[in-house]
DNA sequence: ACGCTCGCATCAGGTGGGAAACGG
DNA sequence: CCGTTTCCCACCTGATGCGAGCGT
């Protein structure tokens, strides 16, 4: 897949039948060509995109599958034929069970093919597993063989941030960091098993895509060639290693440059004005690396939605702009009033900036809003209102395909309806189905306490994967000259120990599984989930100005003020090691 | 003397903006 | 002509090295 260079005699399905065990890409190292393996035939340069679902059982005119299927806003996935190999996980929101392979061999051209074509409206994806329902097999992570990882997004509010005026991210030819960048935590590994962890982008539909009259329209059919592969560096590595820590893809490159033969095993080679689908793979191998696929249980993919987004090599709606400068700590320097609104405490603040920016603007540190529950709209409000919308936008604000936010940004809030997005998809159907709803989260306090003591903020919370956070953690590119900067004696405790991989998940978030099941109807209603990353996010923001605000407001010494930042954190890793995930909605297949 | 912490300076690299270049 | 891509710029983050200060 990689580019089609990767010939298809890699992944022809004789051959996997043949070849139980295959080179792990991860052992490729930086040759494209094994990164292409995990990429889909027909991904290739001259391959179509992807594969009509013809072998499908289900057809897109087949009743309507999405009925069960719980969040699947964004759309067809166009997946190559490699889905088949790595076949994209349903859309289960931020927590996802894998879509791992069927038991048998027909099982796997079932889920081959499981994507919806074109622009039809409706579901979008075809049964999550034979029984026909995602809800039957719900199970509770287990140990032992066979048992599935649960992924979490760990930056999910901030994608849906972006994901609601439809995420851009910047190609270039030197390479361009995404942002925000994909971050994981995984659960459900085998502690002693190795695993090649590794993204996958795919087209996320046919379509050219061009920013008109302040709207995303297709025009014409996409092209798809070029590497679409990063494979985690730390691949391969056991699984008590990848749930240890959140596992960030920040090193990710996307550029247009076909050609490049720099930093290949950085770069994902996309194309300009195409809309793409991130999806993450882990797989099983062998200590030395080599893939073991006898078993289905050991491949295991993940798509989250919120993660599309369009390549281009300018930034076309202005509301991606500016969120990219206000939530990117590299583009601080773009933030116009930045001084008006942060003042002198960025330059009095003792905290370093890593540790400041990120995670304020990157992560929703949910612990501390449910310290300040009551002060969060009070934030929203304070901040500058044409920070976001402002007159001088040269696209209105209806670019966003989706949110229409007020102007108070507070007496309108959006969240994820599945039977929307069952039922009424449309040329933007890819994208979450958000719909306004009056604010009645505000006195939800329970969904705040709970769900915003997510995993992220912990460990997430230094956005980038050497933060002092992640470093004291993991020992995640440490460096002494940081972790000096954090207090050794910080109980931080960012995730559960890695032998109990979220113990604490199938009883707190079993609950909650069955508050989304029971629903309307047949849905899996993903509105509690959506609902709460949603206000999470909203709050992210909210958080970020109360904390800038706190600086401001801080007349005490810098001691104070970063002891209180101590206090947050400390409080945040309590929370986590008692709620850990509750943040985010969890779904698990049989 | 030694080890450690801290502050500062330096530099590489990541940002988006904007103008110029390119191509259909 | 218009849309897209490329390049350069200023600004910022993050990593690193160095020396001063302090405690043992």
């Amino acid at each position: 897949m990689l580019g089609g260079e990767g010939e298809s005699s890699a992944f022809s399905s004789a051959k996997e039948a043949a070849d139980d065990r295959r080179k792990s890409p991860a052992v490729g190292g930086d040759d494209p060509a094994a990164g292409s393996r995990y990429t889909a035939h027909g991904m290739g340069a001259d391959r179509s995109y992807y594969i009509p679902p013809t072998v499908s059982k289900q057809s897109p005119e087949a009743p309507n599958p999405c009925s069960f299927i719980p969040y699947t806003p964004s759309g067809t996935v166009y997946a190559a034929s490699s889905a088949g190999r790595y076949p994209s996980s349903l859309h289960l929101g931020s927590v996802l069970p894998p879509a791992g392979f069927p038991p048998s061999a027909a099982g796997r051209s079932h889920f081959s093919p499981a994507y919806q074509l074109g622009q039809s409206p409706g579901c979008i994806y075809t049964p999550y597993s034979s029984s026909g329902s995602a809800l039957g097999g719900i199970t509770l992570p287990s140990a032992g063989p066979g048992m599935r990882a649960q992924v979490y997004l760990c930056n999910r509010p901030l994608w849906l941030k972006f994901h609601r005026h439809q995420t851009e991210m910047i190609i270039t030819k030197q390479g361009r960091r995404m942002f925000p960048f994909l971050s994981f935590n995984i659960a459900g590994l085998n502690l002693s098993a190795h695993y090649n962890v590794f993204v996958e982008v795919v087209l996320a539909d046919p379509n050219h895509w061009r920013f008109q009259g302040g709207k995303w329209v297709t025009c014409g059919k996409a092209d798809n060639s070029g590497n679409k592969v990063y494979i985690h560096p730390e691949s391969p590595n056991t699984g008590a290693h990848w749930m240890r820590q959140e596992i960030s893809f920040s090193k990710l490159k996307l550029t247009n440059n076909k050609g490049t033969n720099h930093n290949t095993s950085q770069m994902m080679v996309l194309q300009s004005l195409h809309k793409y689908q991130p999806r993450l793979h882990i797989v099983e191998v062998t200590e030395d690396g080599a893939e073991d696929i006898s078993s289905d249980v050991k491949t295991q993919s993940f798509t989250f939605p919120e993660n599309q987004f369009i390549a281009v090599t300018a930034y076309q709606n202005t509301d991606i702009t500016q969120l990219k400068i206000d939530h990117n700590p590299f583009a601080k320097g773009f933030r116009d009033n930045y001084d008006s609104m942060y003042t002198a405490q960025e330059n009095d603040r003792l905290t370093p900036s890593p540790t400041d920016s990120p995670r304020a603007h990157q992560i929703v540190p949910g612990a501390r809003y449910t310290m300040q529950p009551l002060f969060q709209d009070q934030f929203v409000n304070n901040l500058p209102q044409n920070r976001f919308y402002n007159s001088e936008r040269a696209v209105p604000q209806t670019n966003s395909l989706l949110s229409p936010q007020t102007e108070d940004g507070s007496s309108q809030r959006w969240f994820v309806t599945s039977m929307q997005q069952g039922g009424n998809g449309t040329s933007t159907g890819s994208k979450l189905d958000l719909t306004p709803y009056e604010g009645e989260y505000s006195s939800s306090l329970l969904p705040y306490g709970i769900k915003s003591l997510s995993v992220q903020t912990s460990h997430a919370l230094g956005y980038y994967p050497d933060s002092p956070f992640t470093t004291m953690s993991a020992g995640w590119g440490s460096r002494a000259a940081y972790q000096r900067k954090v207090s050794p004696s910080l109980p931080w405790s960012p995730r559960p120990s890695p032998t109990t991989g979220f113990p604490e998940d199938s009883n707190k978030v079993k609950p909650q599984i069955d508050e989304e099941v029971n629903g309307s109807g047949s849905l899996i209603s993903s509105w509690t989930d959506t609902q709460s990353s949603a206000l999470s996010l909203e709050k992210a923001d909210s958080y970020s100005a109360a904390c800038k605000r706190r600086r401001l407001s801080l007349n005490g010494p810098c001691t104070e003020d970063s002891a209180s930042d101590i206090k947050c954190e400390d409080l945040a890793s309590v929370a986590i090691n008692s709620s850990m995930a509750a943040y985010y909605s969890f779904y698990t297949n049989p």
